[in-house]
DNA sequence: CGGGCTTTTGATCGTGTTCAACGTCGGTGG
DNA sequence: CCACCGACGTTGAACACGATCAAAAGCCCG
Protein backbone atom coordinates (compact mmCIF):
# COMPACT_ATOMS: atom_id res chain seq x y z
CA UNK A 1 0.00 0.00 0.00
CA UNK A 2 1.02 3.50 -1.03
CA UNK A 3 1.92 5.53 2.08
CA UNK A 4 -0.08 8.36 0.23
CA UNK A 5 -3.52 6.17 0.49
CA UNK A 6 -3.43 6.87 4.12
CA UNK A 7 -4.13 10.50 3.77
CA UNK A 8 -7.22 11.85 2.96
CA UNK A 9 -6.82 15.51 0.96
CA UNK A 10 -8.63 18.78 2.21
CA UNK A 11 -9.14 20.53 -0.96
CA UNK A 12 -9.04 20.72 -4.50
CA UNK A 13 -5.86 19.90 -6.64
CA UNK A 14 -5.39 23.37 -7.15
CA UNK A 15 -2.43 23.57 -4.77
CA UNK A 16 -3.23 27.54 -3.71
CA UNK A 17 -6.14 26.40 -2.24
CA UNK A 18 -4.61 23.21 -0.78
CA UNK A 19 -1.62 25.20 0.92
CA UNK A 20 -3.36 28.15 2.68
CA UNK A 21 -0.04 29.34 4.19
CA UNK A 22 -1.18 32.56 4.09
CA UNK A 23 -3.58 31.66 7.21
CA UNK A 24 -1.58 28.97 8.11
CA UNK A 25 -1.61 28.53 11.83
CA UNK A 26 1.85 27.68 12.23
CA UNK A 27 3.15 30.34 9.93
CA UNK A 28 6.33 32.09 11.88
CA UNK A 29 7.30 28.84 14.11
CA UNK A 30 8.24 26.65 11.14
CA UNK A 31 9.91 25.64 7.77
CA UNK A 32 8.25 28.79 6.32
CA UNK A 33 9.77 31.21 9.37
CA UNK A 34 11.34 34.00 7.84
CA UNK A 35 10.26 33.75 4.28
CA UNK A 36 9.56 36.82 1.85
CA UNK A 37 6.34 36.98 0.66
CA UNK A 38 7.56 35.57 -2.88
CA UNK A 39 9.15 32.32 -1.54
CA UNK A 40 6.30 31.55 0.81
CA UNK A 41 4.32 31.59 -2.41
CA UNK A 42 7.15 29.38 -3.79
CA UNK A 43 7.02 26.77 -1.15
CA UNK A 44 2.99 26.85 -1.34
CA UNK A 45 3.16 25.65 -4.70
CA UNK A 46 4.41 22.73 -3.88
CA UNK A 47 2.87 22.09 -0.83
CA UNK A 48 -0.59 20.10 -0.81
CA UNK A 49 -2.68 19.96 3.09
CA UNK A 50 -3.56 16.72 4.58
CA UNK A 51 -5.11 15.00 7.28
CA UNK A 52 -4.86 12.12 9.17
CA UNK A 53 -7.08 10.64 11.89
CA UNK A 54 -6.16 9.41 15.33
CA UNK A 55 -4.32 6.02 15.05
CA UNK A 56 -3.22 6.41 11.07
CA UNK A 57 0.71 5.35 10.27
CA UNK A 58 1.86 8.53 8.37
CA UNK A 59 4.92 7.27 7.74
CA UNK A 60 7.49 3.45 7.84
CA UNK A 61 10.57 2.67 8.81
CA UNK A 62 12.46 2.07 5.46
CA UNK A 63 10.04 2.78 3.18
CA UNK A 64 11.29 5.15 0.26
CA UNK A 65 11.39 9.14 1.49
CA UNK A 66 8.79 10.36 -1.20
CA UNK A 67 7.37 13.30 0.88
CA UNK A 68 8.20 15.46 3.77
CA UNK A 69 5.84 17.11 6.12
CA UNK A 70 5.24 19.93 8.08
CA UNK A 71 2.89 19.18 11.48
CA UNK A 72 0.12 21.77 11.39
CA UNK A 73 -1.73 20.36 14.00
CA UNK A 74 -2.09 17.77 16.24
CA UNK A 75 0.45 15.58 17.44
CA UNK A 76 2.69 12.64 16.52
CA UNK A 77 4.43 9.78 17.67
CA UNK A 78 7.87 8.46 16.04
CA UNK A 79 9.30 5.18 16.79
CA UNK A 80 12.17 2.66 15.51
CA UNK A 81 11.56 -1.02 16.12
CA UNK A 82 13.78 -3.91 16.69
CA UNK A 83 13.02 -7.32 15.03
CA UNK A 84 11.32 -8.77 18.22
CA UNK A 85 9.04 -5.85 18.56
CA UNK A 86 10.76 -4.05 20.95
CA UNK A 87 9.87 -0.31 20.47
CA UNK A 88 12.03 3.06 20.69
CA UNK A 89 10.13 6.40 20.68
CA UNK A 90 12.69 8.75 19.04
CA UNK A 91 10.64 11.83 19.27
CA UNK A 92 6.74 13.79 19.78
CA UNK A 93 5.68 15.97 17.00
CA UNK A 94 3.68 18.98 17.62
CA UNK A 95 2.29 21.91 15.36
CA UNK A 96 5.55 23.54 13.56
CA UNK A 97 7.55 20.49 13.86
CA UNK A 98 9.00 19.05 10.54
CA UNK A 99 8.65 15.25 9.90
CA UNK A 100 10.62 13.09 7.36
CA UNK A 101 14.61 12.86 8.04
CA UNK A 102 15.79 10.07 5.69
CA UNK A 103 18.76 8.70 4.93
CA UNK A 104 20.12 6.50 1.61
CA UNK A 105 16.27 7.97 0.69
CA UNK A 106 14.56 5.75 3.27
CA UNK A 107 12.44 6.95 5.98
CA UNK A 108 14.85 6.54 9.36
CA UNK A 109 12.00 5.90 11.78
CA UNK A 110 7.88 5.34 11.98
CA UNK A 111 5.45 8.12 12.39
CA UNK A 112 2.01 7.40 13.38
CA UNK A 113 -0.75 10.11 14.68
CA UNK A 114 -1.65 10.61 18.32
CA UNK A 115 -4.68 12.31 17.50
CA UNK A 116 -6.26 13.50 14.48
CA UNK A 117 -3.20 15.66 12.39
CA UNK A 118 -2.67 18.40 9.70
CA UNK A 119 -0.02 18.37 8.24
CA UNK A 120 1.32 20.15 5.24
CA UNK A 121 2.86 17.88 2.70
CA UNK A 122 6.16 18.71 -0.11
CA UNK A 123 7.13 15.99 -2.28
CA UNK A 124 10.81 14.91 -1.61
CA UNK A 125 12.14 16.27 -5.15
CA UNK A 126 10.49 19.07 -5.43
CA UNK A 127 11.31 20.52 -2.00
CA UNK A 128 15.03 19.77 -2.67
CA UNK A 129 15.32 21.84 -5.99
CA UNK A 130 13.49 24.28 -3.76
CA UNK A 131 16.28 23.98 -1.40
CA UNK A 132 18.72 25.11 -4.43
CA UNK A 133 16.26 27.80 -5.16
CA UNK A 134 15.71 29.59 -2.07
CA UNK A 135 18.71 29.65 0.39
CA UNK A 136 16.84 31.15 3.19
CA UNK A 137 14.49 27.75 3.37
CA UNK A 138 17.62 25.85 3.30
CA UNK A 139 19.24 27.97 6.05
CA UNK A 140 15.75 27.90 7.98
CA UNK A 141 15.95 23.40 7.55
CA UNK A 142 19.54 23.75 8.76
CA UNK A 143 18.91 25.64 11.70
CA UNK A 144 16.29 22.99 12.33
CA UNK A 145 17.87 19.92 11.99
CA UNK A 146 20.78 21.69 14.44
CA UNK A 147 17.98 22.15 16.91
CA UNK A 148 16.97 18.44 16.69
CA UNK A 149 20.24 17.06 16.99
CA UNK A 150 20.89 19.39 19.74
CA UNK A 151 17.82 17.53 21.23
CA UNK A 152 18.34 14.05 20.19
CA UNK A 153 21.57 14.38 22.20
CA UNK A 154 20.09 15.91 25.22
CA UNK A 155 17.82 12.43 24.98
CA UNK A 156 20.92 9.91 24.94
CA UNK A 157 22.39 11.48 27.83
CA UNK A 158 18.51 10.88 29.72
CA UNK A 159 18.17 7.50 28.07
CA UNK A 160 21.78 6.32 28.67
CA UNK A 161 22.37 7.75 32.60
CA UNK A 162 19.60 9.27 33.76
CA UNK A 163 17.32 6.96 36.87
CA UNK A 164 13.68 6.74 36.11
CA UNK A 165 12.42 9.48 38.28
CA UNK A 166 14.95 11.89 36.70
CA UNK A 167 14.12 10.59 32.53
CA UNK A 168 10.15 11.26 33.81
CA UNK A 169 10.55 14.41 35.38
CA UNK A 170 12.80 15.70 32.75
CA UNK A 171 10.26 14.55 30.04
CA UNK A 172 7.41 16.57 31.60
CA UNK A 173 9.85 19.28 31.80
CA UNK A 174 10.69 19.37 28.41
CA UNK A 175 6.69 19.38 27.50
CA UNK A 176 6.42 22.23 29.81
CA UNK A 177 9.03 24.09 28.17
CA UNK A 178 7.77 23.63 25.25
CA UNK A 179 3.84 23.96 25.56
CA UNK A 180 5.18 27.67 28.14
CA UNK A 181 6.93 28.83 24.52
CA UNK A 182 3.73 28.64 22.65
CA UNK A 183 1.29 29.42 25.35
CA UNK A 184 3.21 31.98 27.76
CA UNK A 185 2.34 29.31 30.48
CA UNK A 186 4.05 26.00 31.27
CA UNK A 187 2.36 24.94 34.63
CA UNK A 188 -0.52 22.30 32.92
CA UNK A 189 0.34 20.27 29.96
CA UNK A 190 -1.29 18.14 27.88
CA UNK A 191 -0.24 14.56 27.40
CA UNK A 192 -1.53 13.23 24.43
CA UNK A 193 0.35 10.00 24.25
CA UNK A 194 -0.08 7.04 26.63
CA UNK A 195 1.96 5.59 28.97
CA UNK A 196 3.39 2.72 27.33
CA UNK A 197 4.26 5.55 24.40
CA UNK A 198 6.19 7.50 26.95
CA UNK A 199 7.95 4.70 28.66
CA UNK A 200 9.16 3.62 25.01
CA UNK A 201 10.10 7.49 24.88
CA UNK A 202 12.41 7.13 27.95
CA UNK A 203 13.61 3.31 28.13
CA UNK A 204 11.29 2.42 30.71
CA UNK A 205 8.45 0.33 30.80
CA UNK A 206 4.38 1.21 31.38
CA UNK A 207 4.62 0.43 34.79
CA UNK A 208 7.55 2.18 35.62
CA UNK A 209 6.19 5.29 34.14
CA UNK A 210 2.74 4.86 36.10
CA UNK A 211 4.61 4.18 39.68
CA UNK A 212 7.13 7.19 39.08
CA UNK A 213 4.00 9.55 38.03
CA UNK A 214 2.05 8.12 41.33
CA UNK A 215 5.47 8.68 42.91
CA UNK A 216 5.48 12.24 41.97
CA UNK A 217 1.94 12.38 42.72
CA UNK A 218 2.58 11.50 46.16
CA UNK A 219 5.24 13.83 46.70
CA UNK A 220 2.58 16.92 45.52
CA UNK A 221 5.15 17.79 42.77
CA UNK A 222 2.57 17.28 39.90
CA UNK A 223 -1.28 16.41 40.08
CA UNK A 224 -3.35 14.60 37.22
CA UNK A 225 -6.59 15.72 37.35
CA UNK A 226 -7.08 13.77 33.72
CA UNK A 227 -5.54 11.22 32.10
CA UNK A 228 -4.23 13.54 28.96
CA UNK A 229 -3.73 16.13 31.25
CA UNK A 230 -1.01 16.75 34.08
CA UNK A 231 -0.43 19.80 36.10
CA UNK A 232 2.63 20.73 37.54
CA UNK A 233 2.55 22.14 40.81
CA UNK A 234 6.51 22.49 41.93
CA UNK A 235 8.57 23.60 39.01
CA UNK A 236 11.81 23.74 41.02
CA UNK A 237 11.14 20.46 43.12
CA UNK A 238 10.89 18.75 39.26
CA UNK A 239 14.02 20.52 37.62
CA UNK A 240 15.83 19.35 40.91
CA UNK A 241 14.81 15.74 40.36
CA UNK A 242 15.50 15.92 36.69
CA UNK A 243 19.13 16.51 36.95
CA UNK A 244 19.64 14.48 40.14
CA UNK A 245 20.09 16.98 42.45
CA UNK A 246 18.63 15.17 45.58
CA UNK B 1 41.75 30.32 29.50
CA UNK B 2 40.55 30.99 26.02
CA UNK B 3 39.97 27.50 24.37
CA UNK B 4 42.16 28.79 21.28
CA UNK B 5 44.86 29.01 23.72
CA UNK B 6 45.41 24.91 24.09
CA UNK B 7 45.55 24.65 20.21
CA UNK B 8 48.99 24.60 18.43
CA UNK B 9 49.19 26.50 14.97
CA UNK B 10 51.10 24.51 12.69
CA UNK B 11 52.33 27.07 10.32
CA UNK B 12 52.33 30.74 9.79
CA UNK B 13 49.47 33.48 9.77
CA UNK B 14 48.79 33.08 6.10
CA UNK B 15 45.56 31.35 6.14
CA UNK B 16 46.00 30.07 2.59
CA UNK B 17 49.74 27.79 4.03
CA UNK B 18 47.59 27.25 6.93
CA UNK B 19 44.79 25.22 5.55
CA UNK B 20 46.66 23.16 2.64
CA UNK B 21 42.90 21.91 1.14
CA UNK B 22 44.75 21.15 -1.86
CA UNK B 23 46.26 18.17 -0.34
CA UNK B 24 43.98 17.43 2.87
CA UNK B 25 43.63 14.10 3.19
CA UNK B 26 40.05 14.18 4.19
CA UNK B 27 39.06 16.16 0.88
CA UNK B 28 36.47 14.62 -0.78
CA UNK B 29 35.01 12.74 2.46
CA UNK B 30 34.09 16.52 4.42
CA UNK B 31 32.90 19.09 4.60
CA UNK B 32 34.95 19.94 1.15
CA UNK B 33 33.09 16.92 -0.67
CA UNK B 34 32.06 17.99 -4.25
CA UNK B 35 33.04 21.22 -4.36
CA UNK B 36 34.26 24.05 -6.94
CA UNK B 37 38.09 24.97 -6.86
CA UNK B 38 37.24 27.94 -6.35
CA UNK B 39 34.93 27.33 -3.57
CA UNK B 40 37.70 25.37 -1.88
CA UNK B 41 39.86 28.14 -2.13
CA UNK B 42 37.41 30.76 -0.21
CA UNK B 43 36.57 27.89 2.36
CA UNK B 44 40.15 27.28 2.45
CA UNK B 45 40.64 31.14 3.07
CA UNK B 46 38.71 31.14 6.49
CA UNK B 47 40.42 27.95 7.71
CA UNK B 48 43.41 27.25 9.87
CA UNK B 49 44.97 24.14 11.11
CA UNK B 50 45.50 22.93 14.06
CA UNK B 51 46.84 20.59 16.16
CA UNK B 52 45.99 19.09 19.86
CA UNK B 53 47.64 16.22 21.44
CA UNK B 54 46.14 13.10 23.08
CA UNK B 55 43.82 14.25 26.16
CA UNK B 56 43.23 17.89 25.20
CA UNK B 57 39.82 19.43 25.70
CA UNK B 58 39.34 21.36 22.79
CA UNK B 59 35.94 22.54 23.02
CA UNK B 60 33.63 22.69 26.76
CA UNK B 61 30.10 22.34 26.91
CA UNK B 62 28.28 25.80 27.40
CA UNK B 63 31.75 27.65 26.00
CA UNK B 64 30.40 29.89 23.47
CA UNK B 65 30.98 28.32 20.29
CA UNK B 66 33.03 30.81 18.25
CA UNK B 67 34.33 27.86 15.98
CA UNK B 68 33.98 24.97 14.04
CA UNK B 69 36.02 22.43 12.90
CA UNK B 70 36.92 19.42 10.84
CA UNK B 71 38.59 16.61 12.04
CA UNK B 72 41.56 15.84 9.43
CA UNK B 73 43.70 13.33 11.64
CA UNK B 74 43.10 11.25 15.25
CA UNK B 75 40.01 10.76 16.98
CA UNK B 76 37.83 12.67 19.48
CA UNK B 77 35.50 11.93 21.92
CA UNK B 78 32.23 13.79 22.46
CA UNK B 79 30.14 13.99 25.67
CA UNK B 80 27.53 15.49 28.57
CA UNK B 81 27.88 15.33 31.96
CA UNK B 82 24.87 15.48 34.82
CA UNK B 83 25.74 17.74 37.92
CA UNK B 84 26.99 14.51 40.07
CA UNK B 85 29.63 13.59 37.05
CA UNK B 86 27.71 11.11 35.24
CA UNK B 87 28.78 10.96 31.91
CA UNK B 88 26.80 10.22 28.63
CA UNK B 89 29.48 9.58 25.32
CA UNK B 90 27.12 11.27 22.58
CA UNK B 91 30.01 10.14 19.81
CA UNK B 92 33.53 9.32 18.72
CA UNK B 93 35.30 11.26 15.41
CA UNK B 94 37.51 10.37 13.12
CA UNK B 95 39.25 12.18 10.52
CA UNK B 96 36.34 13.35 8.11
CA UNK B 97 33.68 14.19 10.62
CA UNK B 98 32.52 17.60 11.32
CA UNK B 99 32.57 19.03 14.90
CA UNK B 100 30.72 22.09 16.70
CA UNK B 101 27.34 21.80 16.25
CA UNK B 102 25.56 24.56 18.58
CA UNK B 103 22.33 25.68 20.39
CA UNK B 104 22.11 29.24 21.41
CA UNK B 105 25.67 29.87 20.37
CA UNK B 106 26.87 27.74 23.08
CA UNK B 107 28.53 24.39 22.31
CA UNK B 108 26.00 21.55 23.06
CA UNK B 109 29.09 18.96 24.20
CA UNK B 110 32.07 18.65 25.01
CA UNK B 111 35.40 17.47 23.10
CA UNK B 112 38.25 15.65 23.99
CA UNK B 113 41.22 13.80 22.21
CA UNK B 114 41.93 10.49 22.11
CA UNK B 115 44.95 10.85 20.22
CA UNK B 116 47.09 13.55 18.84
CA UNK B 117 44.64 15.50 16.64
CA UNK B 118 44.84 17.07 13.67
CA UNK B 119 41.73 19.60 12.84
CA UNK B 120 41.05 22.10 10.27
CA UNK B 121 39.38 25.54 12.36
CA UNK B 122 36.68 28.17 11.13
CA UNK B 123 35.63 31.31 12.71
CA UNK B 124 31.79 30.35 13.20
CA UNK B 125 30.77 33.86 12.13
CA UNK B 126 32.80 33.35 8.68
CA UNK B 127 31.66 30.10 7.69
CA UNK B 128 28.35 31.14 8.37
CA UNK B 129 28.61 33.72 6.01
CA UNK B 130 29.97 31.29 3.51
CA UNK B 131 27.34 29.12 3.56
CA UNK B 132 25.47 32.21 2.27
CA UNK B 133 27.54 32.80 -0.36
CA UNK B 134 28.29 29.09 -1.52
CA UNK B 135 25.05 27.07 -1.75
CA UNK B 136 26.96 23.78 -2.20
CA UNK B 137 28.46 23.91 1.11
CA UNK B 138 25.40 24.61 2.96
CA UNK B 139 23.80 22.02 1.09
CA UNK B 140 26.94 19.75 1.84
CA UNK B 141 26.05 20.79 5.33
CA UNK B 142 22.60 19.98 5.58
CA UNK B 143 23.26 15.89 4.02
CA UNK B 144 25.90 15.44 6.80
CA UNK B 145 23.65 16.91 9.65
CA UNK B 146 20.71 14.51 8.30
CA UNK B 147 22.99 11.22 8.75
CA UNK B 148 23.85 12.60 11.88
CA UNK B 149 20.72 12.94 13.08
CA UNK B 150 19.82 9.64 11.44
CA UNK B 151 22.92 7.88 13.76
CA UNK B 152 21.50 9.90 16.59
CA UNK B 153 18.32 7.83 16.50
CA UNK B 154 19.83 4.81 15.94
CA UNK B 155 21.90 5.82 19.15
CA UNK B 156 18.90 6.49 21.02
CA UNK B 157 17.37 2.78 20.12
CA UNK B 158 20.28 1.15 21.28
CA UNK B 159 20.42 3.09 25.14
CA UNK B 160 16.63 3.21 25.50
CA UNK B 161 16.18 -0.65 24.05
CA UNK B 162 19.45 -2.81 24.01
CA UNK B 163 20.82 -5.10 26.26
CA UNK B 164 24.46 -4.87 26.91
CA UNK B 165 26.03 -7.61 24.54
CA UNK B 166 23.32 -6.07 21.92
CA UNK B 167 24.80 -2.44 22.75
CA UNK B 168 28.31 -3.84 22.76
CA UNK B 169 27.66 -5.97 19.18
CA UNK B 170 26.32 -2.89 17.89
CA UNK B 171 29.05 -0.95 18.60
CA UNK B 172 31.48 -2.83 17.36
CA UNK B 173 29.70 -3.56 13.90
CA UNK B 174 29.42 0.34 13.86
CA UNK B 175 33.38 0.89 14.21
CA UNK B 176 33.94 -2.33 11.70
CA UNK B 177 31.62 -0.28 9.09
CA UNK B 178 32.95 2.79 9.47
CA UNK B 179 36.37 1.64 9.15
CA UNK B 180 35.37 -0.90 5.97
CA UNK B 181 34.12 2.31 4.10
CA UNK B 182 37.70 3.88 4.06
CA UNK B 183 39.91 0.77 4.27
CA UNK B 184 38.07 -1.63 3.06
CA UNK B 185 38.11 -4.37 5.29
CA UNK B 186 36.30 -3.78 8.47
CA UNK B 187 37.57 -7.18 10.16
CA UNK B 188 40.64 -5.44 12.20
CA UNK B 189 39.05 -2.25 13.83
CA UNK B 190 41.35 0.08 16.52
CA UNK B 191 39.99 1.00 19.44
CA UNK B 192 41.35 4.46 20.34
CA UNK B 193 38.79 4.76 23.27
CA UNK B 194 39.03 3.70 26.63
CA UNK B 195 36.43 0.79 28.35
CA UNK B 196 35.07 3.51 30.54
CA UNK B 197 34.14 5.67 27.34
CA UNK B 198 33.05 3.20 25.41
CA UNK B 199 30.76 2.36 28.53
CA UNK B 200 29.39 5.93 28.78
CA UNK B 201 28.61 5.74 25.01
CA UNK B 202 26.05 2.85 25.53
CA UNK B 203 25.21 3.40 28.94
CA UNK B 204 26.67 0.91 30.44
CA UNK B 205 29.51 0.24 33.10
CA UNK B 206 33.45 -0.50 32.39
CA UNK B 207 33.02 -3.55 34.51
CA UNK B 208 30.08 -4.36 32.14
CA UNK B 209 31.92 -3.66 28.78
CA UNK B 210 34.97 -5.83 29.98
CA UNK B 211 32.45 -8.25 30.89
CA UNK B 212 30.50 -8.82 27.96
CA UNK B 213 33.75 -8.63 25.70
CA UNK B 214 35.32 -10.94 27.79
CA UNK B 215 32.05 -13.23 26.90
CA UNK B 216 32.37 -12.38 23.03
CA UNK B 217 36.00 -13.70 23.15
CA UNK B 218 34.78 -17.06 24.82
CA UNK B 219 32.53 -17.27 22.14
CA UNK B 220 35.08 -17.00 19.75
CA UNK B 221 33.30 -14.23 17.86
CA UNK B 222 35.81 -11.66 19.01
CA UNK B 223 39.83 -11.47 19.30
CA UNK B 224 41.30 -8.57 21.25
CA UNK B 225 45.61 -9.15 20.20
CA UNK B 226 46.52 -6.02 22.00
CA UNK B 227 43.83 -3.13 23.99
CA UNK B 228 43.63 -0.62 20.71
CA UNK B 229 42.74 -3.05 18.31
CA UNK B 230 40.08 -5.75 18.07
CA UNK B 231 39.51 -8.45 15.38
CA UNK B 232 36.01 -9.71 14.54
CA UNK B 233 35.80 -13.82 13.71
CA UNK B 234 32.30 -13.81 13.31
CA UNK B 235 31.01 -11.00 11.23
CA UNK B 236 27.43 -12.75 11.24
CA UNK B 237 26.93 -13.96 14.64
CA UNK B 238 27.91 -10.31 15.68
CA UNK B 239 25.48 -8.98 13.43
CA UNK B 240 22.89 -10.99 14.93
CA UNK B 241 23.62 -10.48 18.62
CA UNK B 242 23.41 -6.38 17.59
CA UNK B 243 19.95 -6.68 17.07
CA UNK B 244 18.65 -9.30 18.82
CA UNK B 245 17.92 -11.91 16.92
CA UNK B 246 19.00 -14.75 19.04
C1' DC C 1 -24.79 -0.70 31.91
C1' DG C 2 -21.33 -3.90 29.80
C1' DG C 3 -16.98 -4.84 27.25
C1' DG C 4 -12.42 -3.89 26.13
C1' DC C 5 -8.77 -1.13 26.79
C1' DT C 6 -5.43 1.48 29.59
C1' DT C 7 -3.66 2.41 34.01
C1' DT C 8 -2.48 1.23 38.57
C1' DT C 9 -0.82 -1.70 42.15
C1' DG C 10 1.50 -5.80 44.02
C1' DA C 11 5.02 -9.66 44.24
C1' DT C 12 8.89 -11.73 42.36
C1' DC C 13 12.75 -11.97 39.34
C1' DG C 14 16.94 -10.80 36.68
C1' DT C 15 20.21 -7.85 34.39
C1' DG C 16 23.48 -4.76 35.10
C1' DT C 17 25.49 -1.98 39.01
C1' DT C 18 28.26 -1.50 42.88
C1' DC C 19 31.96 -2.50 45.75
C1' DA C 20 36.20 -4.79 46.17
C1' DA C 21 40.31 -7.21 44.94
C1' DC C 22 43.52 -8.66 41.69
C1' DG C 23 46.04 -8.62 37.20
C1' DT C 24 48.33 -6.29 33.41
C1' DC C 25 50.57 -2.93 30.88
C1' DG C 26 53.53 1.08 30.14
C1' DG C 27 56.31 4.64 31.75
C1' DT C 28 59.85 6.58 34.96
C1' DG C 29 63.56 6.96 37.93
C1' DG C 30 66.85 4.74 40.86
C1' DC D 1 68.00 -2.72 33.52
C1' DC D 2 64.43 -3.64 36.22
C1' DA D 3 61.79 -2.28 40.30
C1' DC D 4 58.27 0.57 41.27
C1' DC D 5 54.11 3.01 40.48
C1' DG D 6 49.77 4.44 38.73
C1' DA D 7 46.28 3.86 35.31
C1' DC D 8 43.57 0.73 33.11
C1' DG D 9 41.38 -3.77 32.62
C1' DT D 10 39.50 -8.06 34.48
C1' DT D 11 37.11 -10.93 37.69
C1' DG D 12 34.18 -12.02 41.72
C1' DA D 13 30.26 -11.48 45.12
C1' DA D 14 26.32 -9.00 46.75
C1' DC D 15 22.96 -5.71 45.81
C1' DA D 16 19.39 -2.72 43.69
C1' DC D 17 16.67 -0.79 40.25
C1' DG D 18 13.64 -1.53 36.99
C1' DA D 19 11.52 -5.55 34.40
C1' DT D 20 8.32 -9.11 34.37
C1' DC D 21 4.30 -11.50 35.60
C1' DA D 22 -0.23 -11.17 37.50
C1' DA D 23 -4.40 -9.14 38.96
C1' DA D 24 -7.45 -5.40 40.20
C1' DA D 25 -9.22 -0.77 39.22
C1' DG D 26 -10.51 2.96 36.25
C1' DC D 27 -12.04 4.86 31.99
C1' DC D 28 -14.04 5.51 27.55
C1' DC D 29 -17.34 4.45 24.21
C1' DG D 30 -20.79 1.72 22.43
Amino acid sequence: MRSGSHFAQTASSNPLVNSPCEKCNVAGMSLCHALSCDDLKKLSSISTAVEVGKGVTIINEMDPADFLFNVTGGSIKLYKLLPDGRRQMTGFLFPGDFLGIAMNDCYAYSAEALEDCKLCRFPRAKLEALLKEIPDLENRLLNMLSNELVLAQDQMLLLGRKTAIEKVSSFLLALSKRTKSKTGTGDVISLPMGRSDIGDYLGLTTETVSRTLTNLKKKGIISIPTNGQLEINDMEELTDLAEGMD
